[in-house]
DNA sequence: ACATAAAAAACGAACGTTCATTCGTTTTGA
DNA sequence: TCAAAACGAATGAACGTTCGTTTTTTATGT
């Protein structure tokens, strides 16, 4: 029964995800023909559809294969012994050290999730992922004594989910932007809402002209 | 002579741009066919090339149309007094308060910009005209003394308007996403920076174990 | 080692659909 | 009254996918 190696399978379709990848960041999903990526991967029009159904399912491959990845980065910063050395390095190593390409197929696979229901489960379940693994880095700093503030870690860890967002976005927005210009003001604006204590004052209805150094994050519940 | 009065012209060329928002923000620009908009519309296959040369017209329309808009929503801004509020009305109306779909539009238009030129170029416009006018705010705030930070302002205004994207770039992925939860945290995080003095210390080498609240942002030039 | 067989993989031309745009005709309104 | 505007069926190109054929790979028999 010639079946092939199920090793030289797994090759191939990476070989196709990565053409694919290309293609779509280069030209967008839908500028993009199966011409175009069967070209790129040096295979013919039909063999493509050995490997996977549809043009759909491409991308949903492409974001299962960047979940994976993004997984292992965050586990392996998880064993990290200083916390904000730890953020930073996975600012590092799953935004700013990314390829381009890869903030251009972020701003290609956001979009293609509000209209293809399983592009969107597969983009939910890696940001859920990625937040609960940040979420559980600052629970455990709190555990061990070396973070002192209070507000939720789920919440925070939805700003430091954005703030990586906003770098891709910007990447993919402009080829010369400096993201790693910006990473000492990233990390003093999670400091800041690291260290806020959780108190629930409301903030203040007017602001005084002059402000102490930092105030508090009155969030809702 | 019978023109059609330029009034009323505007108005259809409006309408049309409406409804072209609509479809772009459900199904995205690919999968929007001329049809849609114009069912949306209310006119008929054709009647679109009277106002508008072809799809791609369409998304500048809206790109220049948006820009118009938060560029209003911005001057109104520069003159209120108070910093903070000013900055915070800012997030309110040019981000929290827009409509669901406009968040699903800018995911659109920026998919869109990696690949048209035309496109990119009212995206990259409207970009910096928002962030210079946030600098402006600023540099008139520091001028007044309201204001005690030395970040260079076009950076802190790059930072903010990354928020703002990231705010976007949220609602577009989940409509049920609470934008307003996390304003007291963006504004936190804003103040702490915009009160950084400009030091230029290199941020510490090892990170002690227990750290004062806040430290100072080592910005590169 | 080699030959053989059979199944999987690869090919690439062709199909059928989708869709932006056009155009000849009809309607509208200044 | 007549030019602009609107109509909507028709057009033609583009593209995802299929399928009949050819090539490659692997398991088995000698």
């Amino acid at each position: 029964m010639p079946r092939i190696t199920s090793l030289r399978h797994a090759e191939r379709q990476a070989n196709i995800l990565r053409s694919a990848e290309v293609c779509f960041a280069r030209s967008g999903f839908h500028r993009t023909t199966m011409q175009d990526i069967c070209r790129e991967a040096g295979i013919s029009a039909g063999a493509v559809y050995v490997y996977f159904d549809s043009k759909e399912a491409l991308i949903e491959g492409l974001v299962a294969r960047d979940r994976d990845e993004i997984g292992e980065a965050l586990a392996r910063i998880g064993e990290a012994e200083d916390f904000f050395a730890a953020l930073e390095a996975a600012l590092q190593s799953c935004v700013l050290d990314r390829p381009a390409h890869k903030a251009s197929l972020f701003v290609e696979i956001v979009a293609e999730a509000h209209r293809n229901q399983r592009v969107a489960q597969s983009l939910a379940g890696c940001d859920r992922q990625l937040r609960s693994m940040l979420a559980g880095l600052i629970e455990r700093a709190r555990a061990e004594g070396r973070l002192s503030g209070g507000l939720p870690a789920e919440r925070l860890a939805m700003m430091m989910a954005m703030l990586g967002d906003a770098l891709f976005i910007r990447r993919a927005m402009d080829p010369a932007f400096d993201g790693q210009a910006l990473v000492p003001m990233l990390m003093a604006s999670i400091r800041a809402l690291l260290d806020e204590p959780e108190t629930a004052a409301p903030r203040p209805a007017a602001m005084p002209p002059r402000r102490p150094r930092v105030r508090s994050v009155a969030g809702a519940a």
